[in-house]
DNA sequence: ATTCATAATTATTGATGCAAAATATTCCGA
DNA sequence: TCGGAATATTTTGCATCAATAATTATGAAT
């Protein structure tokens, strides 16, 4: 069975991801009630699992639970989605000054490796869409600071909630190569002011460019 | 009984309230594992709503689940606590600069009546801290971020997993006050960078105390 | 005596069952 | 026909029960 794979993660974990998936996918629209003994037939588990994994949805914001009336899919509005996405430009431009004020040389080089990736890869947005997710998440992790790495991964799953849930539209690739290359010069130069400043804008510009 | 209060909470969010104020008390000490049997009859509850409140206090980072093993008080340590204290600042800053843009004149009466209460009580260091708590709080709320407000929540909820968890030291009454009074001028006067900066010295000059 | 293996104990994890509460439905009366 | 009350159904929430995994202890062999 694939169920036993390398990293034994606990069952409610594995039920949690799954929701999660299906969160996003849409096939639990937002607002809509949680039926627990449906989805636990369906996975053939027991309820018990299953609450446990709300309970960690919840805690994340994508579920809200109700006193004795279970649990929903957290509803975003456009008020929530700008107020979190102002809280990751805010954590993600902190961290790329920590970065680019405390980054090693050999740190440097891999980000400028994961960049020149995502230059060559313009015309391949799939391609692009993931070698830009993955330079920001490099970077959170160098920033050091596991508090802010959880919470900025709890901020991009309520993102994900949103229909137009991209932090990155068709139509910027161009612009967004543009800031990220600024990015990575302030990163390279250890100037850390610039660097926050321009993480800062190219989330400022997503938001524009999203709305 | 008094467990019938005028909101009715689900029992496992009255035993995360009960664990979290152990943790706190060091009833349970950091790095310790949590018997949940013994815990369980204690309580004189089962083991399905104390085994939610845990998943629940993982999520907000007060303990640390293993798997096949249960939970574990998380253990601080000095760099978590200032990297706790790092995004504390980050967040509570922008708050504040939120609100000296955007706050109504009746909003910033409120903290400014807030304020003058600090100022009579710099005798009273427990009166102070209750106002001080109190004041950071509503401007908190004020910022209107509900993600916001989630996360310094449970930030403050780790700092307090830290013995000398104050955010604010008794020999700094007279500084912090004097920092107030800037933060108060910035916030009455509008001006959103003056605000956010002041916060962030205060909160600076808060960890240099700290350590 | 030390190390490895096996067995036993202990604790977590998952399933099932039951009671209370909330919602929906039906029936009766005005 | 419409409204309200009572009943029935649905669903949450808590408890108990069973099974699985891990750790420790014991014993045997080298």
């Amino acid at each position: 069975m694939s169920s036993v794979s390398l990293a034994p993660r606990a069952l409610y974990e594995e039920v949690a991801e799954l929701l999660r998936q299906r969160i996003f996918r849409r096939e639990l629209e937002p607002g809509s009630w949680i039926d627990e003994l449906k989805i636990a037939e369906e996975l053939g588990i027991s309820r018990t699992p299953l609450r446990e994994a709300l309970k960690v949805l919840a805690a994340e914001g994508l579920v809200t639970m109700k006193v004795r009336r279970g649990a929903y899919v957290t509803e975003v509005s456009d008020k929530d989605l700008a107020d979190v996405y102002h809280l990751l430009s805010l954590l993600e431009s902190d961290a790329a000054g920590v970065v680019a004020e405390r980054a090693t040389a050999m740190q440097l080089e891999e980000l400028k490796a994961l960049h020149d990736d995502l230059e060559t890869a313009v015309n391949d947005r799939d391609r692009f869409f993931a070698i830009n997710e993955q330079f920001h998440m490099r970077l959170l992790e160098m920033a050091d600071n596991r508090w802010r790495q959880q919470m900025v991964a709890d901020l991009r799953k309520v993102m994900k909630l949103n229909r137009h849930n991209s932090l990155l539209k068709t139509g910027r690739i161009d612009e967004s190569l543009k800031e990220h290359r600024a990015i990575m010069a302030a990163l390279l130069a250890h100037q850390r002011d610039q660097a926050t400043r321009r993480m800062q804008e190219h989330f400022l510009n997503g938001l524009e460019a999203a709305t």
